[in-house]
DNA sequence: CATGAATGAGTTTTCATTCAT
DNA sequence: CATGAATGAAAACTCATTCAT
C-alpha cells in the first residue's frame, strides 16, 4: 500500500509541536493504541485520525507519512520508558543481581501503569519484518534497555572477577535473553505480578551460574 | 463472482513435488527472496510468481494460499539449515565453549553459501507480529537452533558446576543473545569471516565469565 | 497485506446521499445498466465505477460492498417504480378488469420511460439463484407489484361471487402469469405500445373466464 | 470468468454420444448435482469432471464449453421429465380440475424419485439472470410444462363455457402461477407430500373461481 | 483420444496519501 | 490551516479453457 514520491518540503515536525499538549497527547495515545493492537502494517492511519479526533489530512500535515508517524510515536514511547526507569536509581540494592531484579521490576511497574506500552513494545518494536524497525533500530537501541552504566552507579563492584566491560556486556546478554523469553510468552491476560515472577525465576537460575561460574 | 469457502481438498504439496527439481528451486528461491526482502505481509504472491516465471494461478495450485506457501518455504529453509548443521557433529571439540564456537561457525558457513537464507532468517522467521509465525513457532522452534542435546553428545560435562538443566537454559540464553546481537549488526556487505570473528570475540568474553563466574 | 474483518461502522449511505444529484444519478444509472445486462454475479464493480466516472474506491466508500450497492440500486428502482404507479390511482375505472388493464398500462408507461429498468426488473430482481435476491425478497415483494389493496380502493366489489381473499389470490395469480408470459416474450425492439397490446389481448381472454367462470 | 473466442470446429456432441451409456449418465448426473447445488455461475466444471471421473479436458472435448454442457444437461433433464409425465395419461379423472391435480401429483412424484432434478428445476432453470437461460428459453418452454393438448385427451370438455383456446391459455396461466408460488416457497426439507398439499390447497381456491366465475 | 497442469484475465476490496474547498 | 472525499495501485485468489504429452 505504498505511495511514496515525497515532493513538498514541509517541516512536519514543527507543525505538530506547535499544537497544544492535550491534542498532541491525544494523537500519540491514539497511535500507540492502534499500532499496539494491529502492528505497523495493519494499523490504519484513518482510524488513528478518527480516534484522535483530527482530520486525516492533518495527520499527514503533522507527520508527512505513516512511517514518520510511527517513528515519532515509537521515540515518544521509548523516551517515556527511559525517564521512568531512571528515576530514583539510588534507592537500589547494591548486590548486582538484586539490582537487575529491582530494575526489571521497575520496568514491569511502568508497563503496569501503561499497559498499551507493553503491548506496543512486545508487538511492534520487535517487528523485525517491518521496514520501519530496521531503518530506525540504530536510533532506538540505546533506549530500549536501561543504560547499564547508570545502573551501576552505587552498585557494589568490588567482588567482580572480570573487568568492568566484560561484566557489562555479559550481563546485558543475559538480561536481554531472559527478557526476550518472557516477551515471547506474554499473553493477553498476563499480569505485572506474573511478569515479575517469571523474571525472578529466570534470574535465580542465572544467579547460580553468575555467582559460581559454569565450569570447575 | 464470489470469493468463497476455501476448503478444497486438493493435495497441493503433491502437485508441487511432482515438478522437476529446477522449477521447484526457482519457485522456492523466488519466494525466499521476496519474503526475505519484504517480510510476510508485504511480500507479494504476484511478484513471486513473476520472478519464478510461472503463472499466478499455478502458485495457488501448488500451495493453496499465501500462508501455506510461506510455511512450505520456511520449512524448506529450516530443513536445509538443520541438515547442514548436523553433518559430522562428532568431529567436534569436547570442550563446551569450543563446541559452541564450532557449531556457530558451521551455521555461518551455511549462511555464507545461502545469503538469502540469512536474510530470511533474520527477517521473517522472527516476525513476532505475524499470524504465521505465531501459528507455527511450535513447529519451528526445535529447528531454529541446533538441538543442544545433540550438541552435548560427546561433550565433556564432567566439570559442570551446576545441574544439567540449569546449564542448558543458561547456555541457550547466552547463545541466543550473542546471536541476536550479531544479527542486529549485520550489513549488506558483512562477510562470513566477519561473522565468525564477531562471534569468536563475543564467545571469548562469555567464556571468561562462564569458566570463572562473575562474582567472587 | 490481509483482507480483513469487514465491519466498519461507516454510514456509507450518508456519504452517497451527500453527493450532488447528477453524480448520484450517474452512479445509479451505471449500476442499473451493468446489473441489468449481466445480472448480479457477473456484474463488475470495476466496470460500474468506470462507467460512472468515479474511482473504484469511491464506490466502496459509498456502498461498502457489492451487495449493498445492489441493494441500494434495486431499492431505488423499486421505489421509483412504485411512486410512478401510485400517482392518480383515483382516476381509474371502477370495473376490476378494466382497472387491472389501467394499472398495467401505467406500468408499461413507466418502463417506456425507463427501458433499463425493465431489463433490470426482468433480469435481476427475479434471480432466484442469487444470494441477494433470497436475502431481500422479503423487503421487495411488497414493492414488486402494485399493492392490490390500494388497487381495490374505489373499485366496485359488490359483484364478487367469492370472498375477498379468494378473489385477491386468484387475481394475483392471473396477473402474475400474464405478466411473466409477456416478460418472457419481450425483445430488444419491443415498444411500449406493443406491450400494452399484448397485455390487453391476454386480459380479454382472462376477462371472459373471470366474468363467466370456466365450467357450466 | 469468460474465455470465449471459440476457434476449433469440433463436433462435440458426437464425441459425447459415442461414449457408453454408463459414462454418459455419470457425467450428466454429476452435472445435475453441481448445477442444482450451486447454480450456473457458481458451478465448477472442475468439480463436475472430478465427480464424473473424467478429465477436465474431456469435458470440454464433449461439450465445447460450460454453457453447452449446461444446455445439454438441462435438455436431458427436461426430456426425462416430460417422458415421465406423459406415461399413462389415460388413467386420469375426467374432471378438468381433478385432472390438473392428478398431473401435478405425477410431477411431484417425479421429483420425489429424482430430488436432484427438483433442485435443478427450482434453482437453475429459473435463473433469469443467467445468460444461458435467456438464450435457450425458447427451446425449453415447450418442455417445462406438460403439454396441455395431451392433458386434454380424454378429459370432459362438454361443460366448457368458453372456447377451447381461451380455456387452454387461462388454465396454463393459473397452473403456472400456482406452480411458481410453490417453487418460491420450497425449502431444503420440503417433502413431496407437502408439495402435493400446497398444490391441492391452491387448486381448491382456484377451483372455486374457475367453476363459478369471479363476478356476478 | 484422454489427460490434467498451466494459464492469466478478472474478481472484490483496502487504504495511505492528496488536494480542492 | 483544517478538512475529509476522492483516488487508484495493489492485494490475494479463482476458474473456464487450452494444449503438450
Amino acid at each position: 500500500m505504498k505511495r511514496k514520491n515525497k515532493k513538498k518540503i514541509i517541516n512536519h515536525k514543527e507543525l505538530f509541536s506547535r499544537l497544544n499538549k492535550k491534542k498532541q497527547d491525544k494523537i500519540i495515545d491514539a497511535s500507540i493504541e492502534e499500532f499496539a493492537n494491529l502492528g505497523y502494517e495493519l494499523a490504519s492511519t484513518n482510524k488513528i485520525a478518527k480516534k484522535a479526533g483530527i482530520a486525516k489530512g492533518s495527520l499527514f500535515k503533522y507527520f508527512g507519512n505513516k512511517e514518520r508517524l510511527f517513528y515519532t510515536v515509537a521515540s515518544h514511547v521509548l523516551t517515556e520508558y527511559r525517564l521512568y526507569i531512571r528515576k530514583n536509581l539510588k534507592d537500589m540494592p547494591s548486590d548486582i543481581i538484586e539490582r537487575m531484579a529491582a530494575i526489571q521490576n521497575r520496568i514491569y511497574d511502568f508497563f503496569g501503569k501503561n499497559p498499551m506500552m507493553l503491548k506496543f513494545f512486545s508487538k511492534v518494536l520487535t517487528e523485525k519484518g517491518g521496514v520501519v524497525y530496521i531503518k530506525h533500530k540504530g536510533d532506538w537501541q540505546p533506549l530500549t534497555k536501561p543504560i547499564f552504566m547508570e545502573m551501576l552507579d552505587g552498585a557494589d563492584l568490588s567482588r567482580l572477577r572480570v573487568d568492568l566491560n566484560t561484566f557489562l556486556r555479559f550481563i546485558k546478554w543475559v538480561d536481554f535473553a531472559i527478557d526476550a523469553e518472557i516477551m515471547e510468552n506474554i499473553r493477553q491476560d498476563t499480569t505485572v505480578a506474573q511478569l515479575k515472577k517469571m523474571y525472578r525465576e529466570r534470574l535465580e537460575i542465572a544467579g547460580k551460574v553468575l555467582r559460581k561460574g559454569l565450569l570447575k
